[in-house]
DNA sequence: CCTTAAACCGACTCACCGGTCGGTTCCATT
DNA sequence: AATGGAACCGACCGGTGAGTCGGTTTAAGG
């Protein structure tokens, strides 16, 4: 009974590794040596456990990178305030250089889903669902603050989700390994500005 | 003398169909054979006139790409009019799918930004120096604006610069070959509506 | 014509990497 | 202690693609 588990810790070390070394170098960049090595695993050990790299690499989208961004996007929105603040502090939350020396998970999806556009239209699907979770997610809780009289009546709520994933993902393009403090800052504070725009104006309530 | 002129053609030709299908399939991606079999030249005729791959492709950088960037994204931007719809205008126009079987030009920064990140540091420079010509420029037809009452005087010029940035940057990550047409009218509509928010009120002049 | 250098050709090398496979080790069960 | 299967090892294969190089073509100048 213990077989499976080892299976499942060798699995999830594997993945680990594996989006760590993914998401730092680029998945075509980094050969599956790259990985075995800093584990001190083998080729057999890999291909025991997975059937090839593109398979393995949907496994790390399914269970880790959805789990980080419904931990750091989804389940935040899931409250029964004014949305708009918490839209920005999970957003802010996610840019966040994640202590220790764990990178920010919430940056990832825009690197892997610009490496994979155009070369492998399966993994661009499951990235783009990730994706789409969260848009459907915005959009709903959008809607609701504007039931709840937080937003403007007239804004296209899908619209909004749009700009804000777009400006989300756009971001990490413009970080670097340094000096990204204040590209975060800035961005917050215009994120602020635009909800401004569409939020319902205090004086109607 | 007719030498230097074929030689230019030739790199021309080279660079021009580069472009194309590095934009395309995506550079690491792309073999030169990939290249040089839709020119019926041969790997002789490339190495005659690149020293390697990674020259080619800064050739294209700072011939093709800078050229279009500046014809797109910077040139529009000088007019001594209201700063804010001219912006949108040109990235209206950047993200138009280009007449004829030319793809959109404006985008591919973000593509090729993302792909050589954490790849090779070179090209990524060169690439970063050509969205900063942009960002500088944003930044100072910001500022006239301000100058101009047109733009409140509160904001950020830097801030708003990056943020325009990011969100056009972003929006290439949702593009997909089909249905981007509502995508970038979501865009364009909320960028308005951002740009309202830091726009100087009319009722202030 | 003849020369000569630039432009071009294409077979080849070499390194890398995903994937295979025959074998070995570990360990739970009997 | 014996057994059998899961976990793991690592040498090897085959394809790919950047870069090389000796040779051929082209065309301008003498």
């Amino acid at each position: 009974m213990q077989a499976t588990l080892k299976k499942r810790e060798t699995m999830h070390l594997l993945c680990a590794k594996g989006l760590e070394v993914f998401h730092a170098k680029g998945y075509y960049n980094t050969s599956l040596d790259d990985i075995l090595t800093e584990l001190s695993l083998s080729k057999g050990a890999f291909y025991h456990h997975f059937k090839s790299k593109e398979d393995f690499f949907i496994n790390i989208v399914q269970n880790l990178i959805v789990q980080k961004v419904y931990a750091l996007l989804i389940e935040p929105l899931n409250t029964q305030e004014n949305p708009l603040p918490i839209i920005v502090e999970s957003l802010e939350k996610a840019l966040e250089p994640s202590k220790s020396n764990e990178m920010a998970y919430g940056f990832m999806l825009n690197d892997f889903l610009t490496e994979f556009n155009k070369r492998n239209a399966e993994i661009s699907r499951y990235l783009r669902d990730v994706l789409n979770v969260w848009e459907v997610n915005l959009v709903s809780v959008l809607k609701r603050g504007k039931v709840d009289g937080h937003i403007a009546r007239h804004v296209d709520c899908e619209g909004v989700a749009t700009y804000i994933i777009a400006s989300y993902l756009g971001m990490r393009s413009l970080f670097t390994d340094d000096s990204n403090r204040q590209l975060k800052y800035q961005y917050i504070q215009q994120l602020k500005q635009y909800f401004r725009a569409i939020a319902e104006p205090i004086s109607v309530i």
